[in-house]
Formats: structure tokens, C-alpha cells, sequence
DNA sequence: GTCCGAAAAGTGAGATCACACTTTGCAAGA
DNA sequence: TCTTGCAAAGTGTGATCTCACTTTTCGGAC
């Protein structure tokens, strides 16, 4: 299962480095498209390393260069993506072990107490939403599907955080998903990691339907906390793979 | 004292929106006119409601309108400028009772989070930074020099928080003050505010001498939490003079 | 004196182009 | 066959222009 998950992305995300946007008419073209690399970026869709090109975004989207250019310095602003070389490309920055750290243990704090404000607020429908995204993350594990595994990862989490109705806080844990979600990818070709996530997101589920603060907060420290051990052993692979100059 | 204060930015502000930066030749002008606008925000130069205009700027500035446009964006996307009514002109923004409470609490668990590491691992070149610009601090309030005290007061807090050489939490409470620092004007023009303020930099600088990392949190949790206070009876009156729509 | 409406001025957004720079690719020479 | 060097292609950046839209202004009608 593991290598399942590990292999596919890969060569699929290399190969197309960036899934056509429908863009919807009458509506700014600019915010669509930060919205769209930030929706991306956040569920892990693409891969550390992967490069992106004004001109080429430009012409698969059938738009000028002018608002990708500004999407893309916005998601650079917010560490979602940099500028590398000498030549001066955009691409998905990879990561430190000691920045990896650093996220882990301000995500245990934020997502912690957002997790427990969730437990106090959320409602039945809410819990309807976030039981449905468990669901089908769960039947994407059955199914081998990472794509709809990690995007379904990523929901699971937002509509918990949603829940907390915290809106400066819920910007600031997907600005550290824009950095961390990439690397989700990577986490499960682990072995074992998706058994252990899941695990965690039962609990979490568990604590949401019995409003147990506590029990929230330490179900979603576990599951960050556990991913990021899982994901310090990839690190150094891919660094030396990827490797930043 | 505080009349002073409270007074005279007003008046200045409103005249001269965006003091001249002074650019050097041969960098990148887009990245200098994001820096120093951040700086200008963090510091509390500018005030909420204010506009700014990118063919203003840009014959102010010398340049054209597009790393302006790009710089603004940046800023906007990061919360520290909006894009406000149907002209949809760029303005500082104003903020609501209930945002200050959410950043509130965020600020006292990831400053004090901050103040704590930093307290440990503060050496004594910093120390004599911080130090330094509390006595400039605490010399503008004699002098009676607004810019001087809002200068010193974002450069304190900043340097403590770099000694917890925390780039990435660093950056978060960065972001934070871009969208608190216009506040900080309008807080300094209440009675005793000031005298609090410098108490508990006071405490914190001497937490930070005996590396006792409970009372550097204590110190900076109180100094946010009494600030925001202060604000808190200001708002109403801000609110409905500058109203959002 | 007051009010209405059209013209003028001002706003950001997106397309296009020239520029400086780096990387790539290929051909000529050793 | 290998190396060297130059041209071609690709990169982001900033300037300029047009467009759609809103706000302001000011003159004429009532």
C-alpha cells in the first residue's frame, strides 16, 4: 500500500506539473489563481522541487503573465513557494529538519487550541461535514487513492479549524500548511504512517462528537507530531535529491 | 502627554501618507517597496483608514506602477492593507473588537512562546540591543517624540524575539504586528497607557538579564493583554469615524 | 438657492513589450 | 572523441498602455 502511494505521485506530478484551473468568467483572474495554487499547494498536489514558469502557467491557462506573476509573489510572501538559481524560477521550496521542527511545535499550539475551541463550538452539521471527510479519506486508503487521500487530509483538517470560527487563526495554520503541505506527499510512502494518521483522526472524530476539549487538542498534537517524526527520516533523501544550492 | 501623542500623527499622517523611501540603486525595487511598506505598517507609521494610491506612489516613488501594485498585493494578502469599496482603492484597515481578541490571544501564547526560548538563549551583544532601545524608548517618552517611541517599541520587541532564532515563528508574529502596529498610535494617545507600556518592558528586560523565561512570558502576555484593553475602548470611536462599509 | 446629470478625473487590472540575465544546445576545432 | 564557445531559448522584471469602473466636479435647469 505504502509504495503505492509512494511511487504514483511522483512520476504523475512531474510529468503534468500543474492540473488546468477552470477559470469561471466575469470574476478577477488573479484571485482565482492564488486561490487555486494555494488550494493546491495546501493538499499537497504538488511535489517539493517542482518548478514553475510564468509563461508556460501563462499559456496553459490562457491568460497573461501579469496575474500569475502576482499570484505567485503572493504564495512566495507566505513561503508557499520561492525563487531558486541564478535563474530566478519559481519552484516548491523543500524543507529543514530544523524548520520542520520549528512548524511542528508552533502547529501543536495553534492547531492544538484551535482544535479545542472546535470541540466546544462545533455543530451537528459541521460534524456531519468533518464525519464525511473521514470517511472517504478512509475509503481512499481502501482504495489506494493518494490524490483523494490528501485532499480529503487537508478538508478533514480545515473544517475542524473552520469550526473554532477563528479567522486570523485559521489563515495562520493554512499559511504553515502551504509549507507543509507538500511534503504530506512524501509522508505516506512511510510505512505505517497512514495507519498512525488515522488512528489520530479517529481520536480527533471521537473527541469532536463528546466535546472533549482536551482530548481534541492532544489527538491532533499526536497526529502532527507523529507525522513530523515520520517525515525527519524522508528529509534527508530527499534534500540531497532536490537539494537547494 | 498623551494629547500629544494623540494629536500630532493625526495631523501629519494625513498630510504626507507615505514618507518618501529612499532607494538604493541596483537591487530589485519590488522587494524594497514590500520592505519598507512592512516596515512602515509594523511600526506603526501609518494609520488605519488611510489610502494609498499606486500612480501616487508611483510619482512619488519614481517608478512604475507594477512592483507597487505587486508590493501592495503582498501586503494585502498578509493582511496589513485592504482593498476597500466599490473604487476599490488599497487603505489601512481598521479593526474590529472581536479580530483584536482573536489576535490578542494568539499574540500572548506565540510572543510569550517567543520570550520564553528567547530568554534562555539571549547572549549579551543582543541583550545590549534590547536594552538600547528601551532607554530610546523610554527617552521619546520624555521627549515627547511619537515616531521615536514607535520606532523603539516594534525595534524591542523585534529583537527579543529574533534571540529565539525562530525564523519561521518570527515571520507569524511579523504578520501579526502588520496588522496591529497602526494600532499602536491610537493606543499611545491613551491616559497611562505609556506608563503600563514601559512597565512591562521594564519587566521584561529584566527577565530577560536573569534568563528567567516564565517572567519574560509573563511580561510580554501583560504588556499585549493591557494593550489591547486600551484598545478595546478606542475602537468604537475609530470605527464609526473611519467606518468600513 | 437647490438639484440633477453629464463630463472629467481618478482607480486598479490585465496585456504586451523590451531588457538583463541564465541555461541549454549544438557546432566547430583540437 | 572530447572540449570549447557562441548562439538560441528560456527566465523573471519593470514600463507602458488600454479598459472598465467609480468618484468627483461643475455647469445648467428649475
Amino acid at each position: 500500500m505504502q509504495e503505492f502511494f509512494a511511487s504514483t505521485p511522483d512520476e504523475s506530478a512531474s510529468r503534468s506539473p500543474f492540473r488546468p484551473i477552470a477559470l469561471e468568467e466575469g470574476t478577477t483572474t488573479q484571485a482565482q489563481v492564488y486561490a487555486e495554487f494555494r488550494r493546491v499547494l495546501m493538499s499537497g498536489s504538488l511535489r517539493p522541487g517542482e518548478e514553475l514558469s510564468l509563461r508556460q502557467l501563462a499559456a496553459t491557462l490562457g491568460i497573461s503573465t501579469t496575474p500569475i506573476r502576482e499570484a505567485l509573489r503572493q504564495l512566495e510572501t507566505e513561503g508557499g513557494l520561492e525563487i531558486h538559481g541564478g535563474n530566478r524560477v519559481y519552484r516548491v521550496p523543500m524543507i529543514s529538519s530544523a524548520e520542520l521542527a520549528e512548524i511542528r511545535d508552533i502547529r501543536i499550539k495553534l492547531e492544538g487550541m484551535a482544535a479545542e475551541m472546535a470541540a466546544e463550538l462545533i455543530r451537528p452539521a459541521q460534524m456531519r461535514l468533518v464525519a464525511n471527510a473521514f470517511d472517504l479519506m478512509r475509503r481512499a486508503v481502501e482504495a489506494r487513492d493518494a490524490d483523494l487521500y490528501l485532499e480529503n487530509n487537508w478538508r478533514f483538517h480545515s473544517l475542524i479549524y473552520q469550526s473554532a470560527q477563528r479567522p486570523t487563526l485559521l489563515g495562520i495554520i493554512e499559511r504553515l500548511w502551504l509549507r507543509t503541505g507538500p511534503l504530506v506527499r512524501l509522508a505516506i510512502g512511510k510505512a505505517g504512517h497512514l495507519d498512525q494518521s488515522m488512528d489520530c483522526h479517529e481520536a480527533a472524530l471521537r473527541a469532536l462528537r463528546d466535546h472533549d476539549a482536551d482530548a481534541a487538542r492532544e489527538a491532533v498534537a499526536r497526529d502532527i507530531r507523529e507525522a513530523a517524526r515520520d517525515l525527519d527520516g524522508i528529509l534527508d533523501n530527499t534534500n540531497t535529491k532536490t537539494g537547494r544550492n
